[in-house]
DNA sequence: CGCGGTCTTGAGCGCCCTCAATCGACGTGG
DNA sequence: CCACGTCGATTGAGGGCGCTCAAGACCGCG
């Protein structure tokens, strides 16, 4: 049913090589930063790292792993092992036996999976890779999270923050899902989508990227695909988005946040410290 | 819009006596429990407690609070207060700025708010009593399970499958939401409101109390206050239930779970240790 | 007895669904 | 180079689930 999602999407840092100019110690951060730190990007706009901490996972990240679009991280009920996504598009889904199925949400650069000492359900439901996704292996920041020690205190909030936000994007997900329509859910989405592209660096002014088949996008927000499609459609007649291959271009950020009363939960968190 | 749930649905429980009958130490536990145990028996239900930890919790729940019907635990983006509910129900909630809302999820008997070091997104929404709802000030609670003695293993490892089971029945809300029908939706969440009864000590049989109103209801289910009413007509009509004055009468389980394809997380939850 | 809150019922309609077919892009093999 | 298969996006037709509006019944309460 939703196999092979290998099409468009895939983010060109994703293709870039390992290593390239390494960032002097102190300077400001780069404004494309190559692949290897887009996951750190993420953490340390959320808090302040020290440069031990920047250090470490930028090591953590030599040691690649590339899971297949279409591949499970995990099944429902085990515990996901730990990783770190370095690049490419996840979700957390739960499939009905008759066929339906319903995402969660989605995970990209920067995202972690089965971080924290004790799993939450999230970490428990089907983990699914959307397009190709490049990860490494987190077992040794899970340790350093159990250890509490104050050397690694900044990455610990990162990461705390991290799971935050996947929380608060799940509340919002129940909102749409309850008491918005068709449209609302999308621009609702798609706001929230462009909120968490801009924190990873993927965005490019208004244009995000958007791997997301309307199969998947339409799971996400619990209609039909047909009727996905006829509301991005009328979106774009509105001269609210505009879509390519891969990429979605929000034309009037100001005017989507009205239709569906849009209010970022993320601020909170990012500011907050 | 939402003021005053005054009518029915108060547990008997609620309106005892504090201390009524001293439960012998190591005896098994009575089948109707005074309410002050309420939220003990949940808690004794996860995991086994030592005597010590029994008797902490039923001295905390000599000073009550007593919230009525409407009120709000905390507002919207303020970390609750910790408390510990021990009789009546709660919703946590989100209202839009046009009046609809959608629930979240309810609190019961043994449910913690704002437990926890760091406060989740759950604990920073609206939370409102539906009924009026007897609690108890959770402080000593919270900085019990900051200091990681191993004289309340078993009081922590309570409190976490308490906030684990929330986070799961949000996860189920999800899947409602976003992928069932009416009808699915009502039994479904039925079935887990039995669930969590049984757990409470609340359920008699198959007779669970029901202080939601149909609009409270709707407001949980992403449906129209007439929808769900005509929903709830059609399931008496096939004989899976019966409502009288805030109370409800699963009257096939098994048909129910068939109809909606229900599967408790909660076990999992419950029989690992 | 009047009143407010809740539940119930009817009528009408629109959002969103299902089924089904077409089109375009792309990759593959002959 | 073209035929072909596949996948995703698109479009049309038709219908039903669930919505809104509105009124009435029921009930506990002051």
């Amino acid at each position: 049913m939703h196999t092979g999602f290998t099409h468009a999407g895939e983010s060109d840092a994703a293709r870039r090589p390992r290593v390239t100019a390494p960032v002097s110690a102190t300077s400001r951060r780069p404004l494309r930063p190559p692949a290897d730190v887009a996951a750190l990007r993420v953490l340390s706009a959320v808090t302040t790292l020290t440069e031990d901490e920047r250090n470490l996972v930028r090591k953590l990240c030599l040691y690649r792993e590339s899971i297949p679009a279409g591949a499970e991280f995990a099944r429902e009920g085990e515990a996901a092992p730990p990783r770190l996504i370095v690049s490419g598009w996840a979700c957390r889904q739960h499939a009905l036996p008759d066929g339906r199925r319903q995402i969660f949400g989605f995970l990209m650069a920067g995202d972690a999976i089965g971080i924290g000492l004790k799993a939450r359900p999230l970490d428990e439901v089907s983990t699914v890779a959307v397009t190709r996704v490049e990860c490494v292996d987190a077992l040794m920041l899970r340790e350093i999270l159990a250890i509490q020690d104050g050397r690694h205190a900044g990455l610990q909030k990162a990461l705390a923050v991290v799971r935050r936000n996947e929380e608060a994007c799940l509340l919002d997900h129940v909102v749409r899902l309850g008491r918005q329509s068709a449209h609302e859910r999308t621009a609702h989405f798609l706001l929230e989508w462009r909120q968490r592209c801009r924190l990873a660096g993927l965005a490019d002014g208004e244009r995000l990227p958007m791997p997301l088949t309307q199969e998947v996008l339409s799971d996400a927000l619990g209609l039909s695909i047909v009727h996905l499609n006829r509301t991005l459609q009328h979106m774009r007649r509105e001269h609210l988005i505009e879509m390519k291959r891969g990429w979605v271009d929000l034309l009037d950020v100001g005017r989507l946040k009205f239709v569906c009363d849009y209010q970022s939960r993320h601020n909170i968190n990012v500011m907050s410290d």
